[in-house]
DNA sequence: GTGCCTTTGTGAAGCAATGCACAAAGTCGA
DNA sequence: TCGACTTTGTGCATTGCTTCACAAAGGCAC
């Protein structure tokens, strides 16, 4: 149960910074694109939604980028940024379960943008393989093995419905993936050493329906009995 | 700047335990569909992929609801967590942007089946307005604050790309809406009282792709300068 | 009943993240 | 060259979350 040691030159970076540094990568990029040579941590905090002092401590945890009295090199940031993400290097995806949400990931445009290839899409479903989705063409899911071995798959992308899930997921990590990142309404089981990370679409309404029923009600509904009818 | 007064009777419920009790309640109704009649937290958290004091902290917020030496039943817990997250009320959400993305929300079986009807799904093109989807007719965008007022939605998803999406989120606000799933790959701005929920798919994968690297390399690379050819 | 066994609910310690506030470092005009 | 001004980078206090560890509570067998 090795947790992890830390090193002499620990550039540890915090999750929640990380979590962060793409957006701040989406600022920049529009600032670059408006041709803005520099920025100061307020603004780009304010472009970012975030804290000012927060986002400096967290760009400080890449190194020292800034200038003091000027700010931080728009361009030189956004390369140090994607470098420390690893975005500078080209990354095959494979998109397993090419349903509507399959699809739309396919298609989405904000892959291709920052290094992530899609390398092959992959359905059980035979009336689906052989469609051609954003320039590929769909293929059987048998082929998941000679797909991630032969295009040097190293991210999975499981938009399958929960119950082939696991399988798949299983199988993945047999063929040496250790990226997963998982739509299916399901908690993946997976060995020691592979990332999964998990976007639920009804886990984000389920969160603003609670909110929603704060503002509405100023607290919870305070009779904590069961509605008349229901037995234990 | 009134921040928060802590009351009396406080059931402020921290935000890492909301954001959680999805989690749990999907395994419950796992559960619940086996005829499981009771679970101890040690078996739940296992199902629900977190550490069981959490869990036991967490379902203690609501109040408590377990037996010791038994467990929690597993119908009475999804009762009260359900209604915790206001999931036993009906909500009326509209779905603004019809893409692929759109689409697959629209059809996502996830929502109908936690209390979440979807009222609307409007688009400002031309040739997707009049579509039939998952049984709803594509209106047209310039209809969304009669949608909004007539239908009683109180939450928004806006599944559009980024460039209208600001504009999407305060014409929503202005006809009362509080709270907003927003997939555009924007930070929106909105006034306080409105709740934002945001998920970005690329975000999640560029987070896949630093730990992918970090994995492959034992660190990032140290060489911290500009590659040959880049000019400041 | 009584006592053993299981499991909850929670105090307390530990850890990570946030935000303030300011010294240090750099720019720029005169 | 100098001094005023801007903005970074970070020490520190604070907050919030996680995890441990255990007393209290309840079930169950006899």
């Amino acid at each position: 149960m090795i947790r992890r040691i830390p090193q002499a030159r620990d550039r540890g970076i915090p999750d929640a910074t990380v979590a962060r540094l793409p957006l701040y990568l989406r600022a920049l990029n529009g600032m670059a694109e408006r041709g803005t040579p520099t920025v100061s941590s307020e603004d780009l905090a304010v472009a970012a939604g975030v804290n000012s002092a927060k986002l400096r401590k967290d760009l400080s945890h890449l190194g020292s980028y800034g200038t003091r009295g000027v700010g931080y090199d728009v361009q030189y940031l956004i390369y140090q940024i994607s470098r420390e993400l690893g975005l500078t290097q080209d990354w095959a995806v494979a998109i397993v379960g090419v349903g509507n949400l399959g699809r739309a990931l396919a298609n989405y445009g904000g892959f291709a943008s920052r290094g992530f290839r899609i390398a092959g899409l992959l359905d059980a479903d035979p009336h689906v393989v052989g469609d051609r989705i954003a320039g590929l063409v769909v293929e059987h899911a048998d082929e998941l093995e000679t797909v991630i071995r032969q295009r040097g798959v190293s991210i999975v992308v499981i938009a399958t419905p929960a119950a082939p899930a696991q399988q798949v997921c299983d199988r993945v990590i047999a063929a040496g993936v250790t990226s997963i990142l998982n739509f299916a309404p399901v908690v993946l089981a997976v060995p020691d050493g592979v990332d999964v990370r998990k976007v639920d679409l009804s886990i984000e309404l389920q969160i603003l329906a609670f909110h929603e029923q704060r503002k509405a009600n100023g607290g919870p509904i305070m009779a904590e009995e069961w509605p008349d009818g229901v037995v234990m």
